[in-house]
DNA sequence: GCCTTTTTTCACCAGGTGGTGAAAAGCGTA
DNA sequence: TACGCTTTTCACCACCTGGTGAAAAAAGGC
């Protein structure tokens, strides 16, 4: 707990490209993401990660802290990333379209920077979202780190889709981003599984297909719904 | 806990009627699935699965053997009896109407004995639910667990869309289905976030909610996703 | 009653768990 | 060089893990 806190460290001074430090840190973060998204939380000893990263146990606990820390580390480091990159896209998206908006467009702006960013982040990315999708399922404690996380970019979302549709229900707002969210996360994670079911026709790492049908999917679903409600 | 009061009640001081063999194998079968269901895999220890169900741990290698061949017990005793209500459903929807057979139907009935056994058969359901989804996002053994339990009526939802559409080109099929399944996992684990996340105007325990929004949700999708193919 | 089979308990193991404290190794500065 | 600070290693702990073998208790057939 006093190692965790001596984190925040004079980190300003250019240091020589040595393997140590807080590139050793990264290589820890690194490690533990692969793993935490293979194994999920309880799968993953620090030992193992310490194996991976070629470092000592003892090492983990002194720049992290305990296992859960080291766990809320590694999933807050690509959150603001992502946070921000998805507000910039919705916010670059009203700008430029103003009263033209599109459901499908402001679900793209939702979306598309996640898949972009795994198709163009690196490794690390893919390895995340499977976390990201992973937590998003976990009963326990998942509802309430992905709301930590997460909440304020789906509120944007919610309230540019209720501009675009001003006589949309909440309710109705709040259901499709939990049916939108639970089709983009598995997607993203690359389960693999959808290799085995088609039988080689799709793979789950074909993100430009997922391009080509869930901008679409989610904004006709979402259309639909609101469209019934209206009407009901 | 509830276990452990079943248990107390049919093995009291005098009574010679004491929940035993077969009965105690489905108690530990419960308990099993809750907590599996609610940390994971390797969240769970055999000591408090033993614990719960109000048994020795021994028992619980007595009758299952390793840890992994309890949790493939826990998965395969509801998988036959979702299987079969699903292939039913579909069955009976096919014959009644024929030709006249609609999209949103078809995932009506794929989707709907879900719903109804999740509302109707009682808690163990819901816990099996969310089971299967954390299993559905895990990467590392999920999509295999997947495949063997579930994958021939998965088939079954695919072939009889392409009769509804017999334009639709198969690897549509299976990317709808994907989002689909992504959805509908989601929403039957039930993982309370829609309630903090829409601050209490939408409740995750509410599958009466989903049942009206989902189908045309999803239907429309596949539409959309459809009608875009053939276009392009 | 007795004897056999199944079910349940108990004691226990070998190895792994997260985590710690102190010593050691770097390393910039004087 | 020596000093102070950070980073890294090492040995270690108390506890828990999945799993086992044998004894004990029921259950059942005769």
């Amino acid at each position: 707990m006093t190692a965790a806190k001596t984190r925040a460290r004079s980190g300003g001074r250019g240091r020589p490209s040595k393997a140590t430090g807080l590139d050793l840190k990264e290589t820890i973060l690194d490690s533990a993401e692969g793993l935490f998204a293979r194994h999920g939380f309880h799968g993953v000893t620090t030992r193992q990660v310490a194996s991976e990263a070629g470092v000592d146990t003892a090492l983990i606990h002194y720049y992290f802290g305990a296992k859960r820390e080291l766990f809320d580390a590694v999933f807050l480091r690509r959150a603001d990333i992502l946070n921000q990159a998805r507000s910039v896209s919705m916010n670059a998206y009203v700008e430029t379209f103003g009263p033209r908006m599109t459901v499908e467009g402001v679900i793209t702006a939702f979306i598309d920077p996640l898949l972009r960013i795994s198709q163009e982040g690196g490794g690390g990315w893919k390895s995340y979202f499977a976390l990201v999708a992973q937590v998003n399922n976990t009963p326990a404690w998942g509802g309430e780190t992905m709301a930590r996380f997460f909440d304020p970019v789906v509120h944007q979302l919610v309230d540019t889709l209720k501009i675009v549709r001003p006589d949309a229900e909440y309710r109705d707002l709040y259901w499709c981003y939990q049916f939108l969210t639970g089709s983009m996360m598995l997607a993203l994670s690359e389960t693999g599984r959808i290799d085995s079911l088609s039988e080689g026709l799709c793979h789950s790492s074909d993100l430009e297909a997922v391009r080509a049908r869930l901008f679409a999917y989610c904004a006709a679903g979402f259309e639909a719904v609101v469209a019934r409600s209206g009407k009901a």
